[in-house]
DNA sequence: CCTTTTTTGTAACACTTGTTATTTTACACG
DNA sequence: CGTGTAAAATAACAAGTGTTACAAAAAAGG
């Protein structure tokens, strides 16, 4: 009865997270869309309210790809947050803009907990590897070890970091080590939320 | 014999940085610059060749304001890297926008070294304070904690960080030691450039 | 006071943006 | 084979951008 579609919702989407992934959001236009999907500006506005309603998308897009990154990521290492790191800061390298957007944009829509694959879940089992190999502060272990790899993955992002990922790893284990050996403790009130 | 100057470049670029320092780059057109200066955008142009040209000039302006701000930074710890960490760990804090232009954006215009008051001496003075404290490999020493303090910096544009200056400044001091008292060494090429 | 010269203000141009009105197109049912 | 209907294309609008042509203003010397 009616004309068939032909650039689906799901294709707009597609189209700008693609764009995000390559160039991050600043200059992602209707025009610019709808040209990469060879259509014009009416399908986007079909699908999505506003630019901002197909941005929040992308963003979406973003975090669930993130997930999947973190959760597909081989396991590299042994020790406690071998894996946490290492897919963090592999995702930077990889993925700039989207790491951009995430984790380092002024506006964060979601918190790392929420980031990171449902809820606190994995965050928490690191904590608890750390205190089973006899860290006296597994909570002051976390917030450590979590600036590090932050700090890791944001220098990547301006291209000041080049180690390799094996390098990376090995930095990360003594890294981890030399916070086990501390006995001192940070302040109780863990920085990231 | 002609009419006296009211709006000097200086009057103009002072207006950029303050919204610069405020809003990041991003926002700063030409007439949002002349309304805030209260005048027409004619007097910019005069000054300045075009808007790419100002904002040039608003990084330059970052950029010192960043060696004013490490150089006066008071001298909080004993230990190495305490005022570097310390200073920069603050300055991403209380200049969250300046910071990112500087440290995060994506088009970096200056190095780091550059950027730390006139090329590597301070950098240099910590490692060597480093290694007069036995450290056995001031390379990685440096490398480590200067992640970490980035980490700690760029986790605070994210509002993820919440430590009190002297909570920071127990933390480096304690990742610090930990650090000197760790044998492995990381790949002897520095990320840091 | 008048003229000259430079600075400033006004207004415009060309372009890009998100968004929408309107026309055209293509499909599926009668 | 029309014909109604939803989708897509075209083209427009309003707002905002950098930039510039041009007119108004102000200072200083004659």
């Amino acid at each position: 009865m009616a004309r068939k579609e032909s650039i689906s919702s799901r294709m707009v989407l597609d189209t700008a997270f693609e764009m995000a992934r390559e160039e991050g959001l600043k200059n992602i236009t209707a025009r610019r869309v709808a040209e990469r999907a060879g259509c014009s500006t009416q399908p986007i506005f079909r699908s999505f309210q506003s630019m901002e309603d197909l941005m929040d998308g992308v963003y979406e897009r973003a975090a669930a790809f993130f997930q999947d990154f973190y959760a597909l990521y081989p396991k590299l290492g042994e020790f406690p947050f071998s894996n946490l790191g290492m897919a963090y800061i592999s995702f930077a390298r990889e993925e700039r803009e989207l790491f951009r957007m995430l984790f380092v944009s002024a506006e964060p829509k979601k918190s790392l907990y929420e980031l990171l694959n449902g809820g606190a879940e994995n965050v928490k089992a690191e904590i608890q590897a750390a205190a089973a190999q006899g860290c006296p502060d597994p909570g002051a272990m976390f917030t450590k070890m979590w600036i590090f790899i932050h700090g890791a993955a944001c220098m990547s992002l301006t291209g000041d970091y080049d180690l390799s990922d094996q390098e990376t790893l090995k930095m990360l284990e003594s890294v981890y080590r030399s916070f086990l050996r501390e006995r001192e403790s940070v302040s109780a009130q863990s920085p990231v939320r």
